[in-house]
DNA sequence: GCGTTAGAGGGTCTGTAGCG
DNA sequence: CGCTACAGACCCTCTAACGC
């Protein structure tokens, strides 16, 4: 299978002019790691989108992957910039112009792109609710490290088939927890009241196979220590990354404390832990939710989030 | 209110080609 | 041989409409 890995070139941006890629020198002053919160903008929909009309932000998260980084807004990527032998990076044409295209297609950034506010202002109309969930929460806990992880090459039988299948699951957020000897990786997956996934008339709503596949994933040889790696290299990449955008004059806002330690001291990151945990948003409220389908899965380790308090993650048991 | 469905969007996986 | 770049296939997630 192939290896959950984290790595980035980041070298590569010092032994780049980037006044040849504008582009990059504009994300980074777009980015807003975890604990800040991005300038928020109102959004109307108009014409036929299906999108609510609500506040947007105008920043961006950093989710590094492996050989190239995702700059989010509102869960959507707005830049893919890759950092091997070279630095490159491409973007939706619907984010490039008013006019986008059918086609799924992927335009090369080049030295005349450095409009990240125009491409930020236009995915606003793509934006999710659950997405902005996640949003909510990078800005109230600067202990996340990662969004959007994608679990590759897991084989899951395929129900109607009976054949296994490479699928990529994602899970939305990923924080650091403080332990007693140091900090260990917790996995949320968020998720809102109204998802018909959280719901059903009978015993066992969907979610229930969702963890059941997450703990699969985890529970493959090498696994553990893998992401472990790779969330340590992680801590080192964003501090990196923020250090390049200083020494080029540009103020990021200052990075948690624990990923400049771990960064710093690997070892200080001691372990993940396996048990993916539910974020649920229910500052909106939902009582039907709470007396019907909670109870039904009120043994899986969760976080109700029932005012803009409960955003800060819970320090739980391990 | 619930379950199903389709469309949109976005990511990974795979194979191929090029390079040192 | 390993890494990078690229394109197409595939399947995930989310939203909202529809019928019961």
């Amino acid at each position: 299978m192939t290896k959950f890995e984290r790595k980035l070139n980041t070298k590569i941006l010092k032994s780049t002019d980037l006044t040849t890629t504008p582009w990059m020198i504009d994300l980074l002053r777009h980015w807003y790691p975890a604990d800040h919160a991005a300038p928020m903008v109102d959004w109307a929909a108009s014409g036929k989108t299906r999108k609510l009309s609500g506040p947007r932000p105008m920043g961006l998260r950093l989710a590094v992957r492996n050989g190239y980084a995702n700059f989010y807004c509102g869960g959507q990527s707005i830049a893919r910039v890759t950092m091997g032998r070279g630095l490159s990076a491409e973007t939706h044409q619907k984010y490039l112009a008013d006019k986008a295209p059918n086609a799924q297609s992927y335009t090369k950034l080049g030295a005349d792109h450095a409009d990240a506010a125009s491409w930020m202002a236009r995915s606003h109309a793509y934006h999710g609710i659950e997405k902005l969930f996640v949003e909510d929460v990078c800005a109230a806990n600067g202990t996340v490290i990662d969004i959007e992880m994608g679990l590759p090459s897991l084989n899951v039988i395929n129900p109607a088939t009976g054949i296994a299948q490479k699928v990529a699951l994602r899970i939305d957020l990923v924080a650091l927890k403080e332990v007693a000897d140091g900090w260990q990786v917790v996995f949320w997956e968020a998720k809102l009241p109204s998802d018909s996934r959280m719901r059903t008339t009978g015993e066992t709503p969907h979610i229930r196979a969702q963890m059941t596949t997450y703990a699969d994933w985890f529970a493959q040889p090498e696994v553990s220590a893998d992401v472990l790696a790779a969330y340590r290299e992680t801590c080192k990449i964003i501090v990196a990354l923020r250090q390049v955008a200083v020494d080029e004059g540009i103020d990021v806002p200052p990075l948690h404390q624990a990923i400049i330690d771990i960064a710093d001291t690997p070892s200080l990151l001691k372990r993940i832990d396996t048990q993916v945990r539910l974020l649920i948003d229910m500052r909106k409220g939902d009582k039907r939710f709470d007396e019907e389908h909670l109870p039904k899965i009120v043994d899986i380790p969760m976080h109700c989030v029932r005012s803009d308090a409960d955003l800060i993650l819970p320090v739980v048991r391990s």
